[in-house]
DNA sequence: TCCTAAATTGGATTTATTACAAATATAAAG
DNA sequence: CTTTATATTTGTAATAAATCCAATTTAGGA
């Protein structure tokens, strides 16, 4: 995710460069914390105070679609969303809701083989790891 | 996910044997088709037209503690749940939502190894393939 | 500067899930 | 079998994420 890259892309596809599009873009970009829509419209609600969340959805939406941003689906309350697209994995604190990156890993051939024996056609693999990190760790260890 | 198991457990716990438990046990029980709460809900509700949905998410959230199902977030809209609780991964068609099962397979060390090094305590890991199934590649086929 | 299609906004709507209080029913005791 | 205490169910209301939609605003080309 690149403002610049982005930008261009926008004007090849004739979508019109608006405020709010270059906002949420330079707030994810390099943001690593896995923010959800809601956390986007907070951090920006302040500086844009016409800013809605509607807008917020359609622009990751979009971004989605460009393939700038991928859509994560750690828990069932909310997606999340990363700026970082190269393939790569997620470990998600099942006490905080912390994320973490973690790095690509090939998954296990047998499970791509078998789905397409089922007659898949596979698009892509997620491999999330469940935990509690550090921080929760020791608050409940006294 | 035994009936009678479950029968013995519940009774172990002092909790009640209500037809309405019975019932979303025995029709979760060999049930390999990932339902969501709805959907059971919609398979009992004409033998018990009382049935609420509260009591369904109520017992699913019982049974999820007696470790008797498992809760899939395999998308972000609804929770599936999963009366097989033996490890396994799934296989998700991104068209119409099919659900089918993958075996076991041993996730790449690697990542484990990471999360540990960032100071978490791994509690599980899934691994879900998204694909298109066979007959949603066929329909768009033509 | 003007104009128009595209985009934003705010509010309503949908959908999954949870909360809660009143009604009901399990199962133990008498 | 009847009574009773209280666990459970039910129906409805409340939340929360995400989407829809019509009215208003605005980007950007003429
Ligand atoms: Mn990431
Ligand atoms: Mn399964
Ligand atoms: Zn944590
Ligand atoms: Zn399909």
């Amino acid at each position: 995710m690149d403002i610049k890259t982005i930008i261009r892309k926008y004007r090849e596809m004739g979508v019109r460069l608006t405020p709010q599009r270059l906002a949420i873009v330079k707030s994810l970009e390099g943001d690593r914390s896995h923010p959800s829509a809601i956390d986007i419209y907070n951090r920006l609600k302040d500086e844009y105070p016409s800013l809605s969340l509607t807008t917020v959805y359609n622009t990751l939406q979009m971004l989605k679609e460009m393939g700038e941003v991928a859509e994560l689906n750690l828990h069932p309350e909310k997606s999340l969303y990363d700026p970082d697209v190269t393939p790569h994995s997620h470990v998600y604190c099942i006490r905080c809701e912390r994320v973490d990156d973690l790095p690509y890993a090939e998954p296990p051939e047998a499970l791509l083989k078998k789905a397409q024996d089922l007659g898949y056609k596979v698009k892509d693999v997620a491999t999330i790891v469940y935990g509690i990190c550090k921080r929760c760790g020791e608050i409940r260890d006294h």
